[in-house]
DNA sequence: TGAAATGTTGGGGCG
DNA sequence: ACGCCCCAACATTTC
């Protein structure tokens, strides 16, 4: 029998996954392997809780792994060092992996390649990253078009997915893993591991699920359309982190939203089809990465390289504390740091606050949010930085700006999502929640948030920083 | 997956 | 009764 290495990179699942199907061809016993990586545990955007994230995913993976007789290996150095040293001790004859299209990935991967046959199959993506192209072979940079092109490929079903093996043979007793320690504060929020991510996924698409009384209550899915934008409701999967690691596979998450599609009604039609569009978002953007590298040091627009940036250092600190006096952009900046996730349309108004408001480099808040995310990714939160600042693919023309008021005061209508995140600002009226500022000084007395003592005022003032960028962006571009 | 400025329309108050 | 004005509500244009 030969003996295949499973290298586990950002796959940290056994239920459909290809890497480990194909390593387990011709009844091989297969070591499943990570490696920690020197060069990512260094790499300044790797913060705290995503790393700890990994981490407990890795400790429930070896879980998973163990009750079904195999455990998992750790090693920690370079991978094509590991890789090589891993094989001599082993005998092992080949390693498989799921590829990844970052370039740092490809760049290791291909090291990795170099010294051992190393099998890339799919499964980061439903569609492998230079698969979605157009009839001439070009490549899309429109995100409507490629979605269509997407979609016009052969849809995945239920009976593709692959079924957890149900037993594994053992590596070698004398094989050395690292321990991963349980020290690390694990997040209560996002509990790591593949049960967690398909009991989310179960709760998104099924109706009357948390509440198994309530039969009547419809899946989450069925009001993704309406109430995703929603900042004061979980109208969201929460199933970021999860395909970030791969502890879920994105082609069960596209079955079950193609599943809802089929089988509910027109809202649940409308609310699976604009999920589905947002996982298509996300291999849009790893097609983009992939096809076109240099995005993540420019602007994918090469006329608008050339903003007039502010770059307060002052001010950007204001933002990454959320105390620019701005209560959504505040609220949205304090869940990033202390939770490590942040909603997607909050995610949308700081940025533009950011970049328009403060006219600071997107790149600075990029790197901010690639370090604080657990489900940070280099293709999916540089697509969003690119977009947001309007020099990206899909650009939003530049003179799209977010008003902070009147976008809170859309999708966070009573102020409750401000409320919990910025506490001092909870006593004020709702009138006034996302613009205290205007309070007069007896209704700030009386809630108890004076504004310039226990709240700041805003950093910039809006109408006249609106008209700033609009300016600048005209020069550069 | 914008917001603000500007234009249009129509109802109602009023002389 | 009629014209005039005001302005809300909605549509269109502009940044």
């Amino acid at each position: 029998m030969p003996t295949h290495i499973w290298w586990i990179r950002r796959d940290l699942r056994l239920t459909d996954n290809q890497a480990l199907a194909a390593a387990l061809a011709d009844d091989a016993v297969v070591i499943p392997l990570f490696v920690l990586d020197d060069h990512l545990l260094a790499a300044p955007t790797v913060g705290a809780k995503r790393l700890a994230f990994l981490w407990q995913g890795l400790t429930t993976l070896d879980a998973d792994l163990r009750s079904r007789g195999s455990r998992l290996i750790v090693r920690r150095g370079d991978p094509a060092i590991e890789i090589g040293r891993l094989l001599a001790e082993t005998a092992a004859t080949a390693v498989y992996a799921e590829e990844d299209y970052s370039p740092y990935a490809r760049r290791r991967d291909a090291s990795v390649a170099a010294a051992v046959p190393l099998h890339l199959v799919p499964g980061v993506t439903v569609r492998p990253a230079d698969v979605v192209r157009k009839a001439d072979g070009g490549i899309y940079t429109v995100f409507t078009p490629f979605s269509r092109a997407w979609k016009a490929l052969p849809l995945p079903h239920r009976s593709d997915l692959l079924p957890a093996p149900e037993r594994l043979a053992p590596p070698p007793a004398a094989l050395v893993s690292l321990p991963l320690s349980d020290a690390i504060a694990a997040s209560s929020l996002f509990p790591a591991g593949e049960a967690e991510a398909q009991r989310r996924l179960a709760a998104f698409v099924k109706a009357g699920v948390p509440v198994p009384d309530d039969r009547n209550r419809p899946a989450p899915i069925a009001r993704y359309a309406d109430d995703r934008n929603r900042l004061d409701l979980a109208g969201t999967s929460g199933l970021s982190p999860y395909l970030r690691f791969g502890m879920i596979s994105a082609r069960e998450c596209v079955v079950a939203g193609l599943e809802a599609m089929a089988l509910g009604d027109a809202s649940a039609r409308r609310g699976a089809e604009t999920w589905l569009n947002e996982l298509i978002w996300r291999e849009f953007y790893v097609s983009i990465l992939y096809h076109f590298p240099n995005v993540l040091r420019e602007a994918f627009r090469p006329e608008l390289r050339a903003i007039p940036w502010i770059n307060d250092e002052t001010q950007f600190a204001a933002w990454c504390a959320g105390r620019t006096g701005y209560p959504i952009v505040d609220a949205a900046m304090r869940q990033l740091v202390q939770t490590g996730w942040m909603h997607n349309r909050a995610r949308m108004i700081v940025a533009s606050f950011l970049v328009k408001d403060l006219l600071i480099d997107w790149r600075w808040g990029e790197r901010f949010f690639m370090h604080h995310l657990i489900d940070g990714d280099p293709a999916a939160n540089n697509g969003g930085w690119q977009w947001t600042a309007g020099v990206g693919t899909d650009a939003a023309p530049y003179f799209r700006v977010f008003n902070p008021v009147l976008q809170a005061a859309k999708y966070d209508p009573e102020g409750a999502y401000v409320r919990r995140w910025v506490p001092e600002l909870a006593r004020l009226p709702d009138a006034f929640i996302h613009a205290p500022w205007l309070a007069p000084a007896d209704v700030q007395r009386r809630a108890g948030c004076v504004i310039g003592r226990d709240y700041p005022a805003p950093i910039v003032d809006h109408a006249s920083t609106r008209t700033r960028v609009l300016r600048a962006y005209n020069l550069a571009g």
